[in-house]
Formats: C-alpha cells, sequence, structure tokens
DNA sequence: CCTCTTTCTAAACGTATGTTTTAAACGATA
DNA sequence: TATCGTTTAAAACATACGTTTAGAAAGAGG
C-alpha cells in the first residue's frame, strides 16, 4: 500500500523544518527555494514536488502547527475556566492573558523542536501581503473570539470595541517581543538580559494585564 | 553652478516617494528596482544613478525623515519637561508616553505629505536583516534613552532594567498598530472602527500608562 | 522475475532580478 | 555658439529566480 523510500519520510519534513527556520529569520521573497532546498540537503525540485509552490510550500509551514498552538492557548482557557468555576468565581484578566501568552512565549523559548522557529514564522507571516496569508490572520483571530466572552464578563463595563482595542494591543506586546526578543540586550545597552521564559512571560503578562 | 535638469529635480524625491510608499507595503526583497522605477516614471538606471545601489536607496528613504521624526519626539519631551518645570512637579508618565507615541501616530493619519508611507516603512525596517538596517535600530533606541533618566525620577522604584523592558512593550504597541491599523476591523469583526489619530493615540497611550 | 507507484535526480525553461554600459539630451557657463 | 558637468535614455549583462520536464532509482505486490 505505501510507497515510501527510505529517506523519503523524512524529506519532506526536512524541509518544512528548514523553511520555518529560514521563513522566520528574513520574508517570504528573500528566502529562495534554492536556499531551503541545499539546506535540507534535498532536490531543488521536492519543494514544487511535495507542496506545488513556493507558496505551498509556506502554507505547510503554518499549518503544521497551527492547530497545536491553538489547542494550547484553548486549553489553558478551559484549564482556568474549569479552576474559576470550581472557586465561584469569575475568570481574572491574568488568567485570561496568561493563556493567551504562554504558549507562544514558551514556544519561542523552546529551541530544540522547533517551536522557536515557527513562532518566529508566525509573527512574520502577518506581514506577508494579506491576499497570500489571510486565512493566517483569520485563524487566529478565531481563537482570540473566544476570550472575548470572559473578558466581557470579569469587566462588564467595557464594551466589546475596548476588548478588541486592547487584545490588539496584546498582540503587538507579543508579536514585538518575539520578532525582537534577541535585540533586547542591544536596545537596553546590556541592561536587560533574556531571562528565562517564565520571567519574560510574567513580564508581559504583568504590564498588559494593567493596560486591561 | 547648478547643473540640472527641470524635471531632475523632482525625479530623486520622486523616486524616494514612490519606494517609501513599496517599501511600506512589502518587503525589501519583494519591491523590485522596477516596480520603483516605473511607478515614479523614471529610467530604470536612475536608482543605481542616483542612490549607487538599492540598499542604498532603501537607506536614503530612511535617512530623509530620521531626524525629522525623532525631532519631533524630543520636543514633544522637551515641552513636557519644561511645563514640569513650571509647576514644580516631575515629568509624568503620561507625559513621557504621549511624547513618544503622539509623533509616530499622528503622522501614520498623515496621507498627504508621505508621512504615512515613512511611519510603515520604519516599522518594516525593523523587520530586515540587522546587518542591513543596524543604523536605522540604534538610531531610535538612542532616542528612547532620552526618556529613561524620567521614567526612572517619576517612578525610583523601578530599575533600569524594569523600564527598558516597559520601552520594549510600548514599542510593540506602536509597532503593532503602525502595522495593522488597516486590519483591525477584521480583527474585530468591524466593531473597531478606525477613530480619529486623537483617539487612537489615547486608546495606546492609556494602555501604556497603565502598564507601566 | 516483472509491474506499478512513489520518490529522487539532473537538466533545462522562461522570466525576473540588480547592475553596468554607452551614448544621447540637457542646462548653464564662457 | 561651443564646452562642460549633469541628467536621462535604451540596451545589454550576468546572475538568480520559481517551475517544469523527462527519466532514473527505489521499494512493494504480484
Amino acid at each position: 500500500m505505501k510507497y515510501k523510500k527510505s529517506v523519503g519520510q523524512n524529506a519532506k519534513e526536512r524541509i518544512l523544518d528548514v523553511s520555518e527556520k529560514l521563513f522566520a529569520e528574513g520574508s517570504f521573497a528573500s528566502v529562495s527555494v534554492r536556499t531551503v532546498t541545499s539546506a535540507a540537503q534535498v532536490n531543488l525540485s521536492a519543494v514544487n514536488y511535495y507542496f506545488g509552490s513556493k507558496k505551498g510550500l509556506f502554507q505547510s509551514v503554518y499549518v503544521r502547527r497551527a492547530t497545536l498552538m491553538n489547542h494550547e492557548r484553548l486549553g489553558l482557557l478551559q484549564e482556568a475556566v474549569g479552576k474559576a468555576q470550581q472557586e465561584g468565581r469569575a475568570v481574572s484578566v491574568r488568567e485570561l492573558i496568561n493563556a493567551m501568552l504562554t504558549p507562544p512565549i514558551f514556544w519561542l523559548y523552546e529551541k530544540e523542536k522547533g517551536l522557536s522557529g515557527y513562532i518566529r514564522f508566525l509573527a512574520r507571516a502577518y506581514l506577508e501581503a494579506a491576499s497570500d496569508m489571510e486565512n493566517v490572520l483569520s485563524q487566529e483571530v478565531d481563537v482570540f473570539d473566544k476570550f472575548v466572552p470572559y473578558f466581557q464578563e470579569v469587566n462588564p463595563s467595557l464594551t466589546v470595541e475596548d476588548i478588541y482595542w486592547r487584545i490588539h494591543f496584546i498582540m503587538g506586546v507579543m508579536h514585538h517581543t518575539i520578532n525582537h526578543l534577541d535585540r533586547i540586550g542591544l536596545l537596553s545597552h546590556t541592561a536587560c538580559r533574556v531571562e528565562t521564559r517564565e520571567q519574560t512571560r510574567d513580564r508581559m503578562v504583568a504590564f498588559c494585564c494593567e493596560g486591561f
């Protein structure tokens, strides 16, 4: 039934791994198919064979971990909701923002499995032309939509408009940290050292909680 | 003394105007010299004639308005400092953040003079390879350095590290708003309408003040 | 063994890229 | 008008790009 070479199983994922990293560090146009294939040690035509086109590769990089990413966020949300219900209280703003920020930041620090590359890839994908990546935007938006009712519950004085503006700002804090975590030492003249994932996460959550 | 064609004076600036817009909407690699020259209605070789290379053009786009940009920010800072001294008090966090955010946000809404394009260009330039644009980063960093002492004065309990982390987050709010202001309606399912520049600025300042 | 599907390779295709070259057109000066 | 520095123009350059093609190599089933 299955016709596969011994190396074949690795080839496709090796391309995804490599291009995830490369797309994380440069724009779509700046990364050539030849750079990808030579880094992945596969034939030039492998990209078109497996993914149809360069754009197909780009979208496949996104799809591979998209559901897992959002699953983690919603998992944390449900966890917080469960605990809050048990204690007979509303979900706190801190818990909500924590659920939004912890997965991407923890992934950012996870160098081994390539999750760091995916997170940086995602942040960059937001800046590609909307026509190419509109599904990227919409899918992440859907996740945040699920948070809105809880924000409204814990702070009924806020309008939906207020909440979405604040979510927008939180995404800004998140994306900027993802894109420039390695340069924060330069920004601060080495006053800021990159800390543990928990410390970075806590700084972001604290800032965003107060902003909310 | 001056040898110039009647059209010549405009040509160079027309290239800058056009490439400012194009670089604001796409990455460095995705914008071709031919796209620029045809949009500016100049000959293909004009870019290399005036700016030496494509990278030279990119840096010239940055340089053209860089000092003006930072001048505005420092002007607002000095204004706040003067008023505070007159009233015998420290500069408030709100005033500081206001001085940081008002110029870029007001520029973002200024469509006529092309300032909107420059602001979006700047936000994108931050994401280009550090080797190409290290001066971009360092020059904007210098401006924020001047704010640090005032933040320290108004809140002495904060360490320098704390302050730089917060400045980093503020930059995140700013850049993300610059990059995605036009998509915020999509994010919020048309709950958020793009408002006046003052309203947007005030939302950002309010969020960042609380975070600080 | 042969056959079939899948995977991999090498080469070429057509086009787009940044840059250089050559010369013409132009404006001011003498 | 003749000359010189400057600007514009058209063409070509060499390379890089994404993609396609044709065929070889490899594994699985008969």
